[in-house]
RNA sequence: GCGCACGUGGCGUAAUGGUAGCCGCGCCAGACUUAGGAUCUGGUGUCUCACGACGUGGGGGUUCGAGUCCCUUCGUGCGCACCA
């Protein structure tokens, strides 16, 4: 009988569904094992084979833990709120909700097709009002929590309040947008919209003013990448920077730890180090310059306080609040003019934009450690984002401010001994310092590492500033003035944010009847009809950004029909957090710092068990297409085979990779796919039209688009999930290849004929070859499955079955360990066998074997011998021969001789198993 | 600029410091075929008739022995990027 994949994998997959099999429970006492994939997005485009192929590795190895005997949570979703379905909406006036929908049945065909072990009872979508009440009900707690730097973590803000209340801020050391100061009386004599104001400073859920891209025309705020040359990508709107009052969550606050729980990550070096880079950690000083007739200090941050005495003038960010009160009268214009410029740039122009420029304000500060008075500048080479966005410059040390001395004449003062500062700045850390002492502070001949120190002490002694870690992680903005997102339970009473009881979720997205902004500018939300709470107070109108669903949906499928809490107690115990999460390396900086902050959030509540919510993560590479030409010859219609367009003037034209099989273009297909073609000629070689290829994205445009439906339809799923694996290595970006999908089919036909040749119920005891070949397959995969080396373990299969076929083995014994083995990767036609074979039960959980190393054992082995470490002969030594007895063996063989010429070897180096070298 | 990966046949790749190129694609030859986008068998790093020599981007080092470890250099990819 043929191998009919078709016929199969339905069979089975009907069966699967029929029992449940891949239905998860919370058993304790039995271990368990959560493996998450990244939910996809469900585009309009469907699935290409490039999705699949992480799904197919963390099914793998789900299915391989599961034989294990572990209870596997391997669940699947939607991360349904997003852009392009708000954009075809706003286009075709369609509910983005029913795009959304359609769109999720659509990849859920695919999915199913390709025969994963999801328990699908456990979905989750991030748009049903069930899921995102605790998204909402997360923003809640956040609102309500401040962030304690003695604790270091999230406390209840009614703490705080407590706290005011009694000893005003003496005492406090909370993460804030800006430091306060004040008594309790003080605090006591506010308004409720003064104290409001207060502890939006420290709520770990705020709202504040934040620089972002604002599209007039569009009237949203834009991300970075969604500008470019100061209009917007769609429409080429114009875009300007503006603060705005905008939502946003303290993840600054969770610096620190988001940094040092990385160490406990079982992540690859290069995504770990990617997050350290985000976060950035550097430790300095903040130090503080008074201004010179004025009663306030500037305050900078640097990690060069050694520098102190080459400081030569100041620089402010354009958007810093000091700019104001510092300019004098005379520059007032000139400052301005510069502010209006520089606001016309996008964060990312003013970035790529490395032209000096910059303007002087008129005032002066006070070097502290010097004593001296330098000017103070304005220029937007320094970010308002970070530190204090005030630096103190140090042209001969800095090239950033080397640039802008040279620029506007300013004075350049060399610190350190035998740096020439002529033509650039000297910006290593080492050297002797010199010029750099006042009457209580010598720091000349110091190296630079005692120097900064040096200064550390100085500046805290003499109370002109501290030592200070900087992160560079910024909060993250979190409104979007857009309809498909989840709504803030947030009403305004008096022009005071509030949140709403957490009975009242969840706020369900309102009806619009269009999701444009409004007329008077407002975001979507404006248009829905009566868009108030009971009272009468309007409700928050921006929605949450992607990444407030995605954040914490590993916890709901733990408990996803939980309408109580976001996850129970017992769930959370129980799966605790993921084992193994599988994803794209993209998300480095977003998903993945988000979903670690959100998490620690948790976790300080004492909602959830663990403080990191992905203990292994592996990132799957991307599946490139890989594009078909052919070649026009030049104002003809005829089309020559890429061997021979060397001699043409040739015009290469992408074609359908449907239409093109191993590189060789189906010329009927080709004349019926555009009028154009239909009376094209071809120069053929060896009859058949060669087409070329190249290596490009995958997309529509380039015609390179594989549907995985295609491949099930031709080849099966078992085949694809194979092939896919057979690629290379899981974290490898690769193109897409169709041609060497034939191996791997080939692959299962000939297991499928192997197996035709077992009698099932033959019990006759293995061989010693096929015990070997089978015993060396279950430690090879074993092994490989365990370092998420599929594309090796693929290979060992055609290896060992090529054995068996070499052996003519046909053992039903050997067919039973290969069909264990084989399960996890090729499930549907393990399952037939499993059956066929007799058993009872369901393949996915037929027991994982283990191999013996008695079995692996020969009785000889094959020395490779070299002399001076060249391989020459080979010699067969029994296997329980001792070093000294191989080594004997090997100078007393015939072919020795030849190559020890009569001499005595210095030295004999015998590696049991290995090999042997002889030195002469 | 800083950080992190990675350079092996025509291609995808494999190799606990121990016979470099397993497995697959492609290609070549043969078998079976009226036919084959089918199947099977054998071959396939380079040079050489052969013996053999040379081969893992280049150069150096450690080692009895290096694709693998160290230094250096070139190249490719990714991440961050005026972060004081």
């Amino acid at each position: 009988m043929e191998y009919n994949h078709r016929e199969i994998e339905q069979r089975w997959q009907q069966y699967w569904r029929d029992h449940e099999i891949y239905k998860a429970t919370e058993q304790p006492g039995r271990k368990k094992f959560y493996v998450l994939d990244m939910f996809p997005y469900p585009s309009g485009a469907g699935l290409h084979v490039g999705h699949p192929l992480g799904y197919i590795a963390s099914d793998i190895y789900s299915r391989f833990k599961r034989q294990q005997g572990f209870n596997v949570l391997h669940p699947m979703g939607y991360d349904a709120y997003g852009l392009p379905a708000e954009q075809y909406a706003i286009q075709t006036g369609q509910h983005p909700e029913k795009t959304t929908i359609a769109n999720i049945a659509r990849y859920r065909e695919q999915l199913d097709k390709i025969g994963f072990s999801f328990d699908w009872s456990r979905e989750v979508r991030t748009c049903d009002p069930g899921y995102y009440r605790w998204t909402q009900w997360a923003f809640i707690q956040m609102f309500n929590s401040y962030f304690d730097l003695r604790e270091n973590k999230a406390m209840p803000i009614a703490a705080l309040v407590e706290h005011f209340s009694k000893e005003g801020t003496e005492g406090v050391e909370a993460a804030c947008s800006r430091n306060l100061n004040f008594t309790a009386a003080e605090w006591n004599a506010m308004t409720e919209k003064e104290q409001a104001d207060v502890l939006m400073n420290y709520r770990i859920a705020y709202q504040g003013e934040t620089m972002v891209n604002w599209c007039e025309a569009l009237g949203t705020v834009l991300a970075n990448d969604e500008v470019s040359e100061g209009v917007s990508v769609r429409g080429g709107h114009p875009v300007e920077q503006k603060v705005m009052n905008q939502w946003c969550l303290r993840v600054s606050a969770y610096a620190p730890r988001l940094l040092d729980d990385l160490n406990t990550l079982q992540w690859s070096d290069s995504l770990k180090e990617t997050q350290r880079n985000w976060i950035g950690r550097s430790e300095g000083a903040e130090m503080l310059f008074p201004v010179v007739g004025k009663d306030f200090d500037l305050e900078i941050f640097t990690t060069r306080a050694d520098t102190a005495f080459g400081v030569t003038f100041m620089v402010l960010a354009p958007e810093s609040k000091y700019v104001e009160r510092l300019v004098t009268p005379e520059q007032k214009e000139a400052v301005d003019a510069y502010l209006a410029e520089v606001s016309h740039k996008t964060e990312r122009e003013r970035q790529i934009d490395k032209r000096v420029s910059g303007v002087f304000t008129g005032s002066y500060a006070r070097n502290p450690i010097s004593g001296k008075e330098i000017p103070i500048w304005v220029s937007d080479y320094v970010l308002a984002g970070y530190g204090t966005g005030a630096i103190m410059a140090v042209p001969a040390h800095d090239s950033r401010d080397y640039a802008f001395a040279r620029h506007f004449d300013l004075p350049i003062v060399p610190l350190i001994e035998g740096a020439d500062v002529s033509e650039e700045s000297f910006d290593a850390k080492e050297g002797k310092m010199i010029n750099s002492a006042n009457d209580d502070l010598n720091l000349n001949g110091m190296e630079v590492k005692e120097a900064i120190a040096a200064t550390k002490r100085y500046i805290e002694e003499k109370g002109i500033g501290r030592v200070k870690v900087n992160y560079r992680l910024r909060d993250a903005i979190f409104s979007r003035q857009r309809y498909w997102g989840e709504p803030f339970p947030v009403y305004y009473k008096d022009g005071v944010a509030h949140v709403m009881d957490e009975s009242e979720l969840p706020l369900m997205l309102p009806e619009v009847d269009a999701y444009l902004p409004t007329s008077t500018g407002e975001p979507p939300l404006g248009r829905a009809k009566n868009w108030k709470t009971a009272e009468g107070y309007p409700i928050e109108l921006c929605t949450m950004p992607g990444f407030a669903g995605s954040s914490a949906y590993y916890l709901r499928y733990m408990d996803p029909h939980n309408d109580k809490a976001l996850v129970s107690r017992e769930a959370d115990e129980y799966w605790r957090n993921v084992d193994l999460y599988v994803g794209g390396a993209e998300h480095a900086t977003g998903h993945l710092i988000y979903s670690r902050f959100w998490n620690k959030f948790l976790y300080d509540l004492g909602e959830v068990v663990e403080p990191e919510p992905f203990k292994k993560l592996v990132n799957q590479g991307m599946i490139q297409g890989r594009s078909n030409f052919v070649y026009r010859i030049k104002d003809t219609n005829t089309f020559v085979s890429k061997g021979l367009k060397g001699d043409y003037d040739v015009t290469p034209i992408r074609v359908d990779i449907s239409m093109v099989s191993n590189d060789v273009l189906d010329l009927e297909r080709f004349k019926g796919w555009r009028p154009e073609f239909a009376d094209a000629e071809f120069i053929l070689e060896d009859g058949k039209y060669n087409c070329g290829y190249a290596v490009e994205k995958m997309s529509k445009s380039m015609f390179n688009v594989v549907n995985p439906d295609d491949i099930v339809d031709r080849y099966g799923a078992d085949t694809l999930r194979l092939y896919e694996m057979f690629l290379g290595p899981i974290e490898q970006s690769k193109p897409w290849d169709t041609n060497g999908i034939d191996g791997a089919n080939r692959f299962l036909k000939k297991l499928w004929g192997q197996f035709e040749k077992v009698d099932p119920a033959d019990q006759t005891p293995m061989t010693k070859e096929e015990l070997k070949t089978m015993h060396k397959l279950i430690k090879k995969v074993t092994g490989d499955i365990e370092n998420f080396s599929f594309n090796t373990s693929v290979s060992a299969f055609m290896v060992a079955l090529n054995e068996l076929t070499a052996q003519k083995s046909t053992n039903a014994g050997a067919m039973e360990i290969f069909t264990r083995l084989i399960a996890p990767f090729a499930p549907h036609i393990a399952e037939e066998f499993w059956h066929r074979l007799g058993k009872e039960g369901s393949v996915v959980d037929a027991e994982w074997p283990e191999w013996d190393e008695a079995n692996l054992k020969e009785d000889s082995v094959k020395y490779p011998v070299s002399f001076n470490g060249k391989t020459r002969f080979m010699l067969e030594v029994a296997a329980d021969a001792d070093k000294a007895a191989v080594e004997d063996a090997v100078l007393a063989a015939p072919e020795a001789a030849k190559w020890l010429d009569g001499k005595t070897p210095k030295k004999v180096i015998v590696v049991p198993g290995r090999i042997v070298n002889i030195v002469l």
